[in-house]
DNA sequence: GTCTATAACGAGATAGAC
DNA sequence: GTCTATCTCGTTATAGAC
């Protein structure tokens, strides 16, 4: 983070970063269920009991591994939202997909971590909250934006979803119609549907032009949000 | 599956079925990385080596397992499909999405093992494929019966999604329009999407009329293959 | 033939004494 | 920080009971 640090800092920041980049291994190789500090102390020559001083417990690596995989993945997705050139607001809601789709195959097993199954005994802290909610303040802000620009696509609002989405409009989107934010929410949970089945090999023997299947179907996501093109 | 069988044929599907209850409940407890054949048999009273009578090895106990999962989803679904009066096929399509959260939300570590992280060091033979493909093959027949009956709504299709569409129908259901075939692979992947962030905890602290938000989510979802109410 | 039990292998994790 | 004794694991060979 600051630049200007003494040099017990900066082997402290090294020597933490290696233990992430070896615990990374292990997850690959072993799965996060039986992620050890053991065998991560091992493999840096050192012994477990020195890993203790920069992580307190096996969870507390754990989370911090979770926290550099969301900020990771927040990070390729606003950039891939500042690279889109105009303001077209569908182009900028696939753009964002198509970089956490290109993320998550890049990282299956970081994707597995942040969104595959829970780790049994683990359970994550509120510490993980705001690093887990970029990819999702990314979406609201372009919808949002839309709107601003007044080219928001009214949606369908049952009756009995408006107390719940007027709840949820209040939490995430104030400034929003209230029917769009259960749509934002949805299409957010099938967003990571459609990557979670072709990064998990649910799509294999199926889908083979997954960049056009997925293209497709995050433009009509977009469409599920209100989004029109080039608004 | 037969009904006269001896004893000794009896006998042995009672430990089969023994033998994956107690596994069941450690997948439960520690999670398909650390399931073990000698704890699973040290809880029976038996010893390891005896396991390998009915399973010839982890592996398989495992493939077992995911096997009876994606078989009692399926029965789940088709039950409530089956349960449905009357033609509408949105009904039918909401019926089926609610067997499924509910069956997920009622075993999350079984949901876990079919449609969460991939097991490491395990690969899933073709032997699961039949019992996966249950759920899709349902959905599949909701929009064919609804195309038959001539009340299925035209969807959008662009250019460079038409090999891949076309292919995809050729495979999954040749008797529907080519562009339903992606748009229907997309609203089972997002169907799991919306069911494995609730059941995986993504939605806390933000969703929590769940019912009213997953009935809107997956009628919406319905639409998107096509279907609209009572046709 | 069908099953269970004993014993063992090689590999890895773990706890505690030093 | 190191070493050792003791655990776990999947799996196999073998011998004996029904």
């Amino acid at each position: 983070m600051s630049t200007a640090q003494g040099a017990r800092a900066r082997a402290r920041t090294e020597v933490t970063a290696a233990i992430k980049d070896v615990a990374r291994r292990q997850l690959a190789e072993e799965g996060a269920a039986k992620l050890s500090l053991r065998a991560v102390a091992r493999e840096l020559g050192m012994v477990s009991s020195a890993l203790y001083r920069y992580f307190p417990s096996r969870d507390d690596l754990l989370t911090a591994l979770i926290i550099d995989a969301y900020d990771s993945l927040g990070e390729a997705a606003e950039a891939a939202h500042a690279a889109v050139p105009g303001a077209d607001p569908v182009r900028r809601w696939t753009a964002v997909c198509e970089a956490v789709r290109r993320w998550a195959l890049a990282r299956p097993h970081e994707y597995a971590l942040i969104y595959g199954s829970p780790v049994p005994g683990y359970s994550a802290p509120q510490t993980t909250v705001p690093a887990a909610a970029r990819v999702g303040l990314l979406l609201i802000g372009i919808v949002r934006d839309a709107h601003g620009a007044g080219g928001l696509t009214e949606l369908p609002l049952p009756a009995g979803l408006r107390p719940e989405a007027e709840r949820l409009a209040a939490d995430l989107a104030p400034d929003l119609p209230a029917e769009t934010a259960p749509a934002l929410v949805a299409a957010w949970a099938q967003l990571f549907g459609l990557v979670g089945f072709e990064v998990f090999g649910q799509l294999n023997r199926m889908v083979e032009d997954r960049e056009a299947f997925f293209r497709h179907a995050t433009t009509r996501l977009a469409a599920s949000v209100g989004l029109t093109a080039s608004s």
